[in-house]
DNA sequence: GATGAATGAGAGTTCATTCAT
DNA sequence: AATGAATGAACTCTCATTCAT
């Protein structure tokens, strides 16, 4: 009956994040999935196209509202430092906080062939798009270096915050991933700054 | 008493890497690679134990070579700074001259189980014990910031450059990947430095 | 209950017809007839049992109206051979002028298990029925031969047909089909004459 | 090993024959031919494409040996008549004599997509032509009616046959198709004489 | 060492049918 | 009567791996 397709489809990407994480992508079966949502094999197949498409909903979903919140979580800071601070706390305390999501986001959903990977690439441009506008703010701010390229700083950024994330949950999280705040920041601020 | 006989494992590993470059690791096919290195399929199992003994082997030939090489290099570089320095530059002109092995690393060799990864952490964990060696020296040497957290610093290094060549393999490798090293360089050491 | 309400019971029929001649019976699936009829699926099942019903069902309907027209077609006849000429051409203008029934009959109506051929087999055995009265009647009035086994030439006469019939729908029909009907009566009327 | 490929080619389309003939072709599953062929489900796709693909080749080789040895048959006739004497003597105890390959060339091969139709009409077509010859050569040696169309003629000479054949084959073969040959060869023939 | 035919477990996906509303 | 979301059995095909030669 469905009284609000939303639910079901929450339930499933629920399930879905669940047995990711617990199985790995490639080892958990469809059927895996609709147990876990307490519904029928064929019912996956009335929310979701296929089993790429789950990984991919799934992420988007995930995407969407991480930068959502980080976004107005940012409208309080007063310049790109703050900004950039409040990125790597986000990113961390978010990711620390629930290990399932960051276990789907750094292993399994780079289990996935290039092809798919463009269906996940867009919601994360957006994330990357975000970093650049801080990284502009900066430069305009006259607080980062005017001979600063851009895209290269942010995909250091990114890549430094995103590799302390990876081995965290390789690690198999023994540690507090937001504590790495600090130094994380430290470490990139001043890559980018006069 | 497989790996002895180099010339053919040496073959089925060349074999290997442009089938995966080319296919990705999960759509090839163990036939593939056999047909690519001319030999029938069972010969692969004189060689290797499964496919994703393939995958590693391939990974831990690799990264020795890529270990042991930078390592060399680095004896000539007289400080930290110097050695960081060399690190990106080889790290970078290395995989930007070898797209087929730069895809396999960045992408293919993402695409597996966590279990297998442990096959794969190890060589990787050679050369990040070579940048943290390169972090302390520099402590050592009055560049850096004492109160720096040598495995973060190397996290943040590590996946800056990394997220750099990611992003030029999935980009379709329209640019020089090598004179990223540069800015890549000024964003990593000032995070480091006093 | 069903098959009472002839209006809903004739529209599921005509989207069936559509359906099949268009998409073949097994590639069709029950949602499309539901669909191409504007009902939900679920009401398929009020006014048929199953797929197969809708088939054979669909048959009966269309063999019945077939036979009762021709039968008072051939009431205006006066003897066997005139009878013999209008089934030929009745046959051959009926479904040279209804290119959807003449595709479910010829292709789609033989693509169904043995079990269902029997539903299939009851309405045309009154067409058969009706071609071997005929040819009795022709042997009592004289005109063919008191040695004909009945029930052969009327295989024969109905293979004939039918043949012409088949090769025109899987031709793609770029030619009338009704214009062969003298060739058609021609090779037939003999074998049955004296 | 496969000391003659063709072996178990062969095998396969025996087991093939058997399990249509039993089952029909759409409720029988791979994995009954392949128990039937005593090989594992996965030898069935070393030697065909798909299930398709066993319908197809079946039909193929069914076609060629039973036009092959009609064409030899055919060289000790002296005029048409004869020869289409000799096509529906054969036609009619080949048949007669091979209930399973009967089976399924009268109600399994019509039970597929329009699509694979057209890999089971080539091998049909040289059949046809033959036939098409010997009405030709008729019309030539003054046995047939000039005017007669030759395509059509030999839709229906087809036709009848085939229709006897079906009867048989769905009536459950309670008496002898061979035994209607003489009948069926007058009703024809006196259809394409002067 | 080398071959490659054979194996057979395994899983994604479809769709006829049901039934609570 | 009508709906259409949910069901779950069914089945084709793939491919890593083995082993007799």
């Amino acid at each position: 009956m469905a009284k609000r397709t939303g639910s079901k489809n929450q339930i499933l990407l629920d399930a879905a994040v669940k047995t990711f994480a617990r199985t790995g992508y490639h080892r958990t079966r469809v059927a895996d999935i609709a147990r876990e949502a307490g519904v029928a094999d064929g019912t996956v197949y009335i929310y979701f196209q296929n089993k790429e498409d789950i990984l991919i909903s799934l992420f988007q979903s995930l995407m969407n509202r991480f930068v959502d919140e980080l976004y107005s979580e940012l409208a309080q800071c007063i310049n790109a430092n703050e900004k950039l601070e409040k990125i790597i706390t986000y990113h961390l305390t978010t990711l620390g906080s629930k290990p399932e999501q960051a276990k789907v986001t750094q292993l399994e959903l780079r289990q996935i062939d290039q092809k798919i990977n463009e269906g996940i690439s867009k919601p994360l441009l957006s994330y990357f798009k975000l970093i650049e506008e801080v990284i502009e703010e900066g430069k305009e701010q006259g607080l980062y270096r005017q001979d600063l390229n851009t895209r290269t700083a942010r995909k250091v950024v990114f890549g430094g915050i995103d590799e302390v994330v990876t081995c965290w949950v390789m690690s198999g999280k023994p540690y507090n991933l937001a504590d790495l705040k600090e130094s994380v920041f430290e470490l990139l601020i001043r890559g980018l700054q006069k």
